[in-house]
DNA sequence: CGGCATCCGTGACGATACTG
DNA sequence: CAGTATCGTCACGGATGCCG
């Protein structure tokens, strides 16, 4: 448990930054945004981050109120991690940051990670105004988000928890255009680079765009 | 200068905090979007941050870009550090941190520093949808704001550059509180929180709400 | 005096090994 | 599986010194 360094400043961004300015911290928030998430597969989706690190963000994530810890019933007896109210309340900074990093991002180095829900959060930003559950499919894997919801969690690891009201699938160059804005979301259905499927009000008003 | 140390992730939110993730990269934006900063000042409204460090961290946001370095004319032959175009678009993220913050900000501690510019950004925000150069006096200094800019400086430290469209005089407890959203501007200057003055449109119009 | 560079003690970080 | 223990390294914070 690491001691609270704090900047000492009556500022509310510097306390900010004293509960979530530690490295890892809010990478470890952009993960559990996915869902609940055992330690080993958060260890599993933050390459770098050593084991003594992990367990001592996730102690001070819980004490500062970001994060839950819960037991499983058993069988498996293991225990997940939850995000709370408060830390999806950070949601806004992960998205101002991702924005601002966007023209960071360039071109995948060799010795970069990829995970498919990494791309939620831009996606989320081209979605808004549309509403439903949505499914999307990259290769390098699945995730689904809940465009529009108001609270509650907003985007999941995987398949669609029910029906999707739309399946897309496309490829990151594409994420990434969506999210400098170089494309709008139908401009690139009509481009052909995002396959839209599914049955639901929203599949059909992407396509018939 | 401290060698890099990246996340290694292809996604916007850990290439943003490959830049502006290590400790004190933020609260120097912060500052700098103030205006332009000495050294020696930048050291003075940070306290805490060590030497070696604050001259490390502005060589590293001159080589990424978010601050330049200018000479200035003798006499003086000082020089100060400005941002950049590319670094003022970490507003949006400092406004994020800001918002969120407001919750774990609460009462003064006797530890905590505090400069007037600091209460800039909530009061940028209070002050969404006006328009003009305000000038803001608290007990702890004055600042402005170019309320409704688009693009260049969005506030400074002291007193308006020039004649302001309004002057306000309130404190920090008027200023926390516009910022968690209990009072609105107007309920403000109504309930005698805000003192407005000038002959601007804007100070007229806050007047008589 | 402003703008660092250097030195030093402490603590945070990352890798690996190990344990309940 | 879910961490704890250990250890080498590096970053941070404080003080001081140098140099224009």
């Amino acid at each position: 448990m690491s001691r609270r360094r704090s900047y000492d400043q009556y500022c509310s961004a510097a306390r900010a930054l004293d509960v979530v300015g530690d490295r890892w911290t809010l990478l470890i928030v952009r993960e559990l945004l996915a869902g609940p998430r055992r330690y080993t597969d958060l260890h599993a989706d933050l390459p770098g981050v050593s084991t003594d690190v992990l367990a001592s963000r996730l102690k001070d994530m819980e004490r500062d109120g970001l994060a839950t810890r819960r037991r499983l019933p058993p069988p498996g007896a293991a225990s997940v991690y939850e995000v709370t109210d408060r830390g999806r309340e950070l949601l806004p900074v992960l998205q101002a940051l991702g924005e601002w990093g966007q023209a960071e991002l360039g071109e995948r180095r060799p010795t970069d990670a990829v995970r498919a829900h990494w791309f939620a959060l831009p996606l989320l930003r081209a979605l808004e105004g549309e509403e439903g559950l949505v499914e999307v499919r990259l290769d390098e894997g699945v995730f689904h988000l809940f465009v529009g919801a108001g609270d509650g969690p907003v985007y999941g690891d995987g398949a669609a928890p029910a029906e999707p009201d739309a399946r897309l699938a496309l490829d990151v160059a594409t994420c990434t255009a969506l999210a400098q804005g170089e494309w709008g979301l139908r401009d690139a259905v009509r481009a052909g680079r995002i396959d839209v499927t599914g049955d639901g009000t929203l599949a059909k008003a992407l396509r018939e765009a």
